[in-house]
DNA sequence: TCATCCAATATTGGTACCAATTTATGGGAA
DNA sequence: TTCCCATAAATTGGTACCAATATTGGATGA
């Protein structure tokens, strides 16, 4: 049997977890709106079961809420809660500053460049949640200097949680490119190992003030 | 209807997921280890359906590891995985020192030191997963007097997932010796509002060195 | 005697069905 | 007309069953 490989690739089976959170990402389930569990089946043509444990997941990693007997829906991540995980990505964001610095080579610069770049270009003409991946990607690609690999996935479920911010994060095009200034900014700083500067402007960029 | 109240309450209900995996922390299932479904199912007198929600739960934790048609596995939490998320925990539990020392009260001392003097106490009499719970309660109410009540959530995760440390952490008696006064020492040198040198034994007891 | 293959068994994982609960609808009484 | 209750529809959640896959044990042949 020389399909083994085959076989585990195969299938295009983007998993439904994925593809929900995706749809509330982009704004197409809002925050409050309830997941009905035929809807879903039809919508994404998979199983009853699996949509459940999909929900079942996404409650845990606190995307939607589950209410006994009543269903799903979107999680809202305002006001405190908001903050709250804002301030946990400071303290992730800036602490693995001085690690950063200390082994971001060239080449890493370059790279953070590239995605600085694409996220710029972007703004014209890109969709809201082609903007969102590529900020993601650039924010990943920074801790992941760290060499910390499990750092970039706590990084990601924080991110997740604040599923509204897709559509409410960027309210002006002002704000679109002060954002994009920032990243630009930000390999600056890195590129002058200038760690205290660095913690700075992410402390503000995430809290984009 | 009076028994609104008492129907969400009444049920001695623990999940299994907390069940298997208060039975993983407590080193009845090493890692490494298979967990079948079935011996679950009968161990904990529920469903097969409620059995594999857990399982699946836990494997989104990335406390145990499927394998498609194989099972789930407790995980080995070693070598850079360990390191990697002890650094994480480093990073959270000395970002929040500063917003402790702004806001703790001198109640909130007085009850980090009661229960640093418990942790003591089981020291003695106290079996491993007790000493486990109260040491790992020390440590959340210290992160909760930052008043961000997502972090208590993200670091228990994280403990969590270091499931095998309950067993291998505290080695020699010596070292849970030291870990006691470490908590101590913590409450002192918040009590002296002394920042700088909090965040070095924070650094340095989770480090274990 | 040892390796290899095949059948028997055990285990996982999915599907379909049914019970429990909630929400919507409509009719009747104040 | 408005409020309330009963009945019907819709939705969730659990249980049982069955198919797919892996593992074990034993027989066969070199």
């Amino acid at each position: 049997m020389d399909n083994l490989l085959e076989e585990t690739i195969a299938h295009d089976e983007p998993d439904a977890t994925q593809l929900i959170l995706t749809d509330i990402q982009s704004g197409l389930f809002p925050p409050g709106v309830w997941l009905k569990q035929v809807d879903l089946e039809t919508r994404y043509g998979r199983g009853r079961n699996e949509i459940r444990r999909a929900l079942d997941r996404l409650a845990q990693k606190r995307v939607v809420e589950h209410v006994p007997n009543r269903g799903y829906h979107v999680y809202k991540a305002d006001g405190k809660l908001a903050d709250d995980i804002a301030e946990i990505r400071i303290i992730l964001e800036t602490g693995v500053v001085p690690k950063v610095v200390a082994m971001a080579t060239d080449d890493d610069l370059s790279s953070l460049r590239v995605l600085a770049e694409r996220f710029e270009s972007l703004i014209l003409y890109g969709t809201v949640l082609e903007l969102y991946e590529a900020n993601l990607n650039f924010h990943r690609a920074f801790v992941q200097l760290s060499g910390n690999d499990e750092l970039d996935g706590i990084i990601a479920e924080l991110r997740q949680r604040t599923s509204s911010a897709p559509v409410s994060q960027w309210k002006t095009r002002a704000r679109i490119e002060q954002s994009a200034r920032e990243h630009h900014e930000m390999v600056d700083l890195l590129q002058a190992r200038d760690g205290k500067r660095l913690k700075a402007l992410i402390e503000r960029h995430i809290r984009q003030r």
